[in-house]
DNA sequence: ATAAATATCATTGTTGACAATGATTGCCAA
DNA sequence: TTGGCAATCATTGTCAACAATGATATTTAT
C-alpha cells in the first residue's frame, strides 16, 4: 500500500501543524478560487491581519506560493497575484505534455499488473458516471484527476510526480476555476483514456507516451481557444 | 537581445540585493561543493552564526534550498543537506531527458536562424578547446553546460528552463562534484551536440528530440555506473 | 507651467526575544 | 537491571519592534 492517499490532489489541509502551512494552504485556495483575483497586490501586514497571523508566517507561506508560481515577487517591491496569459499557459502545457508523456512511458514499463486491472476498473466507473450525470463537469474532471494521477504514481518519478501535482495542476486548476466551466468532452477524454491505459497493459511504452502526448496538446487547443475569445 | 547573460548558469550573485537572496547562493554553493557534506544536520542558530546573519532571512533561505531539493526537511526532525542516492538521481535524469528533448523539439521549431550559427560556431569553438586541452575536464564541463544552455533558451519556454537551470542542473553539478571527476567523453559528446544542432538547423523537431533524449540517456549510463561503483 | 530636488510615507527586510513542541536524559519503581 | 515516567534541553515556530528601501507627493527654481 502506499502511504499517499489517492485524494492527495485536494491537498488543503486545515489540521496543518504549523501557522505558515494552514496559511498557505487558505491562500493557496483563494488564489485558485479567484477570491484572491489575479494581479492583486500581496502586502504582507495586510494578509497578516486578514488569516489572523503575524507577518513571520505569513511570509514562509507567500515564499512557498512564489515556488509554485501563484505569487511573483520582486524584492523591495512586493508581490503580486500571478497573472495567467496564454503564453505561460502554453508553457505549462509543453512541459506537462513532456513530463506526463514520460510518466505514461515509465508506467507502461513499470505499473503492477493488478493496479493496471484498478485503473482499467477506475475507467469502467467513469464511464458509469458519464451517463449518469450526463458529464456533469465537476465529476468529469475529479475523474479526470484521478487518471492523471495514477499515471504519475506508476510512474515511480518522485521528481516528475511532485512537479506535476505541487505546481502544474495548481497552476491549471487556477486556469480552470477562473475561465467558466470547460465545454464537456468527457466522452472524448475517456476514450482517450482507454487507449492510454490499453497501450499500459500491452507495455507498448511508445505508445503509451505517443497517446499521453497527443492527450494532452488537444486539451491544450481547447483551452488555447477559450483563453484567447476571452481576450479577444 | 536576451536580457539574461549567457553566464546565468554561473548565478552565485554575491551582490544580491537581500541577505536572504546572498545567503541562498553561500548554502548552496557550500552544498555543491561538498563543504556542506551530504546528510549534515541543518541547525538554524548555527548556520546563521556561521553566515553572520540572524535566523529570518537564514530561514527564507533554508526554505529556498529546501524547494530546489538540496535540503530535505523531515517533518519534526529538523532539516538536513540532501544524500544523492542512484535512485534520485535516475529520476533526475529521465526528467531531464523528458524536459531537454521538448527543449530540442522546440528549439527545432523556434531557434531564429541568427542563432543556429551561433551555436555551430560555439561548436567549433568546443572542437579546438578539445584538442588544445586535450579534453580538460574543466572545458568540457563549461562547453556542455553551454550548448545545453542555449537549447533551454532557444525553447522558449520559461517554464522548462527555470527548472532545468534552478533544480535540476543544480543536483546534477553537485553530483559531479561529489563523484570525482568524471572520464573525459568530450569527442563523444560534442558529436552527440554536432548531430543535435544539425537537426535543429534542418528544423527536424523530431530527430532534434530523439537525439537529445538518447544524448542524456547516455549520460546517464555512464553517471550510474560511477555512482554504483562507488557505492559496492 | 514644468522639471528637478527633496521630504514623507508605505512597505518590505531584518532582528532578537519569547513560546511551543519533540527529543533526551536521568530517575524511580518493579 | 530495566521499563516507564517526568523533568530538562535543544530546536523550531511565532511575534512585535526596528531599519532600510523604493515610491509618492510636495516644494522650489527656472
Amino acid at each position: 500500500m502506499n502511504a499517499t492517499p489517492l485524494t492527495a490532489h485536494l491537498d488543503d489541509n486545515p489540521e496543518a501543524p504549523t501557522l505558515a502551512r494552514r496559511s498557505f494552504d487558505s491562500i493557496k485556495a483563494d488564489i485558485i478560487s479567484g477570491q484572491l483575483a489575479q494581479g492583486t497586490k500581496i502586502v504582507e501586514s495586510d494578509l497578516a491581519l486578514k488569516y489572523g497571523i503575524s507577518r513571520g508566517p505569513l511570509r514562509e507561506a507567500i515564499h512557498r506560493l512564489e515556488q509554485i508560481k501563484l505569487i511573483v515577487r520582486v524584492p523591495h517591491a512586493g508581490s503580486r497575484v500571478v497573472t495567467l496569459d496564454v503564453k505561460m499557459m502554453q508553457d505549462i502545457y509543453t512541459a506537462r505534455e513532456a513530463l506526463e508523456g514520460m510518466a505514461a512511458r515509465l508506467a507502461a514499463r513499470l505499473m503492477p499488473e493488478v493496479e493496471i486491472e484498478a485503473l482499467s476498473a477506475l475507467l469502467d466507473q467513469h464511464a458509469d458516471g458519464i451517463s449518469e450525470t450526463e458529464g456533469k463537469a465537476y465529476f468529469q474532471r475529479e475523474g479526470d484527476i484521478d487518471f492523471h494521477f495514477r499515471i504519475a504514481l506508476a510512474s515511480q518519478n518522485r521528481w516528475i510526480q511532485e512537479n506535476l501535482h505541487g505546481e502544474l495542476y495548481q497552476l491549471i486548476r487556477m486556469c480552470r476555476h477562473q475561465s467558466g466551466q470547460f465545454p464537456s468532452r468527457a466522452q472524448a477524454a475517456l476514450d482517450q483514456h482507454r487507449q492510454i491505459a490499453d497501450a499500459i497493459a500491452r507495455r507498448d511504452e511508445e505508445l503509451a507516451e505517443l497517446l499521453m502526448r497527443r492527450h494532452i496538446s488537444g486539451a491544450w487547443q481547447i483551452v488555447k481557444k477559450i483563453l484567447e475569445d476571452q481576450n479577444d
